[in-house]
DNA sequence: AAAATTTCAGAAACCGGTTGCCGACTCAAG
DNA sequence: CTTGAGTCGGCAACCGGTTTCTGAAATTTT
């Protein structure tokens, strides 16, 4: 059997060392291994190296616990996803993950799925900890109230947004995105253009459609059809076109308000003898890349960029955290993403 | 201007009380307010009562630095991921968080992008932190090297496994899935069944596929081709159904190694006149709702029941913190999800 | 009424680091 | 040889809690 590492008693993990323990094996006092450590102080090169090689020797890291509780700072974040976490979650706690990590912030996980029972419990649970600032997503893009008031933390929400106008929230600017959809589609050359979304309750849908409805009024032109509400879903979108063509409206575009809707549109236009894009050029939202890359052809889309969103979220909470808040609503710009079902 | 709460002076926020303000406030020692905080010691209900009102009053949490550095332990736990977050690690983590957050339990989040610089990075600091456990999980469920030795604090693997047997990890029973969903085709009449599946380095793959031609076997009969291997995409699914087709090869049912292939093979097989189910049948593999549901119609698929899993793990690395490790490999069983393609 | 016992709260050490301050020592200048 | 300046390292307080130990006051026993 190879001999182990690191344990003197095999089997019984090695318990980290204290820096006390740094000191001794130095032959200095607890003080001065911390001042070596950290470069303060003004220590002799030689003692200095001891210290330093006596950690290295014992595997040293400082007690984190320890460090804070006399700095004050911990060097942690909260983020909480206040619904479940998913597809839109992912990319922005991944943006703001990577953007914190390299700033040697560690992030807190909470999922509040829509539970604001469980949302004050975890923020109840970050403060405790005293986390150094907080990251609040969700998955719609509705303002939310804000999750406490007077916290003595900042807080940043990402992709959602607080109903106070003062908080920092950071959001795609989902207009915009319906925007260029439909500029690209004019540019194209289509005139006759509809457009399916998601239910009406949901603020997106509505950003999108009226978005895309004045878009088309600043061309002088009408959309093919009233915006069609219905759910976000592949099947809502094979319905919708049902629909649309059983009306005999005519229309050569469809900008949809979801991937899900434009893949449900393009499986009933194709079976309905519709060629896409050749008769009817479809967009979708979201450039989810399994539905947008999965789709017959693969489909144009918006990209709300989550993931320099996220990004974007943390860098506002750093320099929250550093005394430079960011207060107020920022909106970023999503991006057209064009393949084949526009060509 | 509505009055501020929790904060006396507007505009700079409260700063988190410490126990020592409690005391004061409540007339009596630090120590006193400690004990009647935590329920310890032997003290007066009046002077209990009356250190709990303080406390209530300046809403009083306990600084977590200060608590763990006596107590050694942080009441946190890691969450590695060794390649991105994705799809499947979603429900593990979100699993875990849920097993987790009930212990009161908080999660770190480290994302190492496939990156083994990153993981050690993650790994340091998170000892540095002293979490009380780490959970390791990942993409694909091949074992991997242990990702420390003789660490101080218990490690679980789960979905992804450790080449070391002494470590635990959990993940599920791909095999007895795949055994599950040849068994689902047979009972209903199916004989000649194909295998679309990923590519033949992936470990998921090549289990899967030999689950289910070992299971054929066991009921007498050989696949309808040999397993193909490919990509794990919709694509991949459409073109090897066009090769099975093209090889004149006679097959009533098509066990695929994900729903993506699946669904890119029920693409396939209608496109060329074959009815799913009356011709062929269908089952996936993930139960990926969008995939799964998306698909026309609906597919049969199997659920590894990520969650679960995520839950088990956690659970177990609670009990190896609380002293009572859990070796060794453990499977759990994967779930059958019938649908209208295998109707 | 004195002694023994119990009740209850405070003082102080401790967890593992950081940091300001002070004193010991070295060395050069007077 | 004395003195002043400059190096360098240790002492001790501190961060915010927990816990042990101790002792004063209140109560019971004799």
């Amino acid at each position: 059997m190879p001999p182990r590492k690191l344990s003197e008693t095999p089997g019984a993990p090695a318990k980290p060392a204290t820096i006390s323990e740094v000191a001794l094996l130095a032959g200095v006092s607890v003080g001065t291994a911390s001042k070596a450590l950290n470069g303060r102080g003004s220590l002799r090169a030689e003692t200095r190296q001891r210290v330093l090689s006596a950690a290295e020797q014992l595997g040293f890291q400082p007690n984190r616990a320890a460090v804070s509780l006399n700095s004050g700072r911990t060097y942690t974040v909260g983020m909480i996803t206040t619904d479940t976490i998913g597809r839109f979650s992912i990319p922005l706690m991944m943006g703001a993950e990577d953007a914190l990590g390299a700033g040697e912030m560690s992030v807190f996980l909470c999922d509040a799925r829509d539970d604001p029972i469980r949302e004050q419990y975890y923020l109840r649970t970050l403060l405790s900890r005293r986390v150094d600032g907080i990251i609040v997503t969700g998955r719609r893009t509705q303002a939310r109230p804000p999750i406490g008031a007077d916290l003595p933390i900042p807080v940043v929400y990402a992709f959602i947004s607080s109903t106070d106008p003062h908080d920092c929230s950071v959001v795609p600017d989902e207009a915009g995105g319906a925007r260029k959809a439909v500029e690209h589609l004019l540019a194209t050359g289509r005139r006759r253009i509809a457009h399916l979304t998601g239910p009406e309750r949901h603020h997106s849908a509505t950003v999108r459609a009226s978005a895309a409805v004045e878009r088309l009024a600043e061309a002088g032109l009408d959309p093919a059809a009233a915006p069609m509400f219905g759910e976000w879903s592949e099947a809502w979108g094979r319905q919708a076109v049902r629909m649309l063509l059983g009306t005999g409206t005519p229309f050569d575009a469809v900008f949809c308000g979801s991937d899900q809707i434009a893949r449900g549109a393009a499986d009933a236009l194709q079976a309905a003898g519709r060629r896409v894009p050749g008769d009817v050029a479809l967009v979708g939202f979201d450039n989810w890349d399994v539905m947008a890359l999965g789709c017959q052809p693969p489909l144009t889309s918006v990209d709300m960029e989550l993931e320099a969103l996220g990004r974007t979220a943390a860098g506002m909470l750093l320099a929250a955290i550093n005394g430079e808040p960011s207060p107020g609503r920022h909106t970023r710009p999503c991006r057209l993403v064009i393949r084949d079902s526009t060509a």
